[in-house]
DNA sequence: GTAATACCTGTAGCTACTACAGGTTCAAGT
DNA sequence: ACTTGAACCTGTAGTAGCTACAGGTATTAC
């Protein structure tokens, strides 16, 4: 079943993960290392493809690499607790607010800015006078 | 009136800005380079003082080193016009907006997830399994 | 057998800072 | 005048999460 092996290239196509950034999950420990071919290429199981599916998703939902550790901590030890692991998505759902939060703040901020300007080719701008102030 | 030269100390102080992150800012050509005392202590005018509150306020709202040093040049240049100004400020207008989506579709998504779990003390975890299926 | 492609390692770059290390200058107190 | 301590100096390295080389080797197809 997980008998054939395949390059990396293979499963940056499959994962849509670039090469570069799948050596570098290896070298920072979200990946394990994968057996050698002879001359020293690397040779990925479906259990590789499985994992490297993992920390993409992780990623797509902002977790941090190393929130991702800790969970692949959980996932591998075998004391899989959905108490942690509930406690590292809420934290992370916090941040996420937080940043949401931010980002409406400037939102906010840069329309008032962008409201006092008629963006007219005017050699005179109140935005910057604003900025300036 | 802008003859009393301040120490970057102060100058850090006054805008609540970190020294290191003042000479970063002089390095990055963000700040014009100050006169030097004879030991070669950076000597700040009021001018200096107004730029880097400028450059702060930039900062706050999200703006970039790039974004800034653009809207430096037409505050510098003679030929200020509003019009460009504008669209500096709309691109980015839109960068923080397209952010605030993605971050709510992983807020959401972080959402969903969390409420697959009860969250009590038990060995396995209906999180892990969507993130790993 | 050879040529093209895929892979390898290692290093440097990106943003916007921050944090040293190791040295010099300044200001205040005696 | 001298000393001490604080403030300052330069230069380098670290942070996150990759990406982009350079310069070399392995594999594969013809």
């Amino acid at each position: 079943m997980s008998d054939n092996r395949v390059t990396i290239g293979a499963v940056s196509v499959e994962t849509g993960c670039n090469i570069e950034t799948i050596r570098f999950y290896e070298k920072e420990g979200l990946l394990p290392k994968p057996e050698r071919s002879e001359g020293g290429h690397r040779l990925y199981t479906n259990d590789h493809v499985s994992r490297l599916s993992f920390v993409r998703r992780c990623r797509e939902l902002g977790f941090s690499m190393e929130e991702i550790r800790q969970l692949l901590s959980l996932v591998d030890g075998h004391e899989v607790s959905c108490e942690r692991v509930k406690r590292i998505a809420d934290d992370h759902l916090a941040d996420v607010k937080a940043k949401i939060a931010d980002l409406k703040k400037m939102e906010k901020s840069l329309l008032d800015l962008s409201s006092t300007c008629t963006g007219a080719d005017v050699p005179e701008c109140p935005m910057l006078d604003v900025l300036q102030a």
